[in-house]
DNA sequence: AACTAACAGGCACATATTTACCGTTTATTA
DNA sequence: TAATAAACGGTAAATATGTGCCTGTTAGTT
């Protein structure tokens, strides 16, 4: 079956949730120790793990806590140029530019 | 060079920031759009592109915006239990043990 | 089966983020 | 180089998350 068969929000939050908690667990750190070594309440931790709200700071404290930082990649690649644009353009765009209104004398 | 050189909160907030946004940009996507489609205000995406602070929910609706909620995968994989493991026990530990207190009278 | 510590969740208050709106800066095109 | 829209950053009020504390619940050991 395909991953992420959900797509609301609040069920991806929950599933990324449970994904950390069974990451921590084969890490064999229990609740206390994990937010300790993160910096943040054990609260907030078990808010993140049943998926009920987090900040991003949250996440990344405890991703690093689980030694896991490396999915940060995966999450958002360091370079996403295609290789083909490379050749034509020196320097990557830096916005996004809608094509101009057309010339209203066709 | 290695990726992920900085480990700080704050720097990690700044390098996922700049990675989403070179994402949106080579998705071709102004932050009007992006932020419409994910259900957020402009002002939201900024501050997470700028790494100054968001939700883990405004994160995900970004990733699905931009089409890139398989980086979920990575961040923390389906499933994490060594084969060989799964020979031995039936059911994944649901709880971190740590080992009791020793006996006094070694 | 009893024990015990890990886990779960509610509450009140502190702190952070979101939203909406604003004016300004700046990349990119014509 | 002038025009234009994308991007940036500040503010105030609304909303959400973090923290600390406290009380159950339950998995895993003995």
């Amino acid at each position: 079956m395909a991953t992420l068969a959900f797509s609301a929000p609040h069920e991806l939050q929950e599933l990324l949730g449970e994904r950390l908690k069974r990451l921590r667990l084969s890490r064999n750190l229990d609740q206390r120790t994990t937010a300790e070594k993160a910096g943040i309440s054990e609260k907030a931790l078990r808010n993140l793990e049943a998926g009920r709200g987090s900040t991003v700071e949250t996440l990344l404290r405890v991703l690093k806590a689980l030694d896991h930082l490396q999915g940060l990649d995966m999450l958002a690649p360091e370079v996403s140029v295609n290789p083909l644009e490379l050749l034509r353009q020196a320097k990557p765009p830096q916005r996004v530019r809608r094509p101009r209104k057309q010339n209203p004398a066709g």
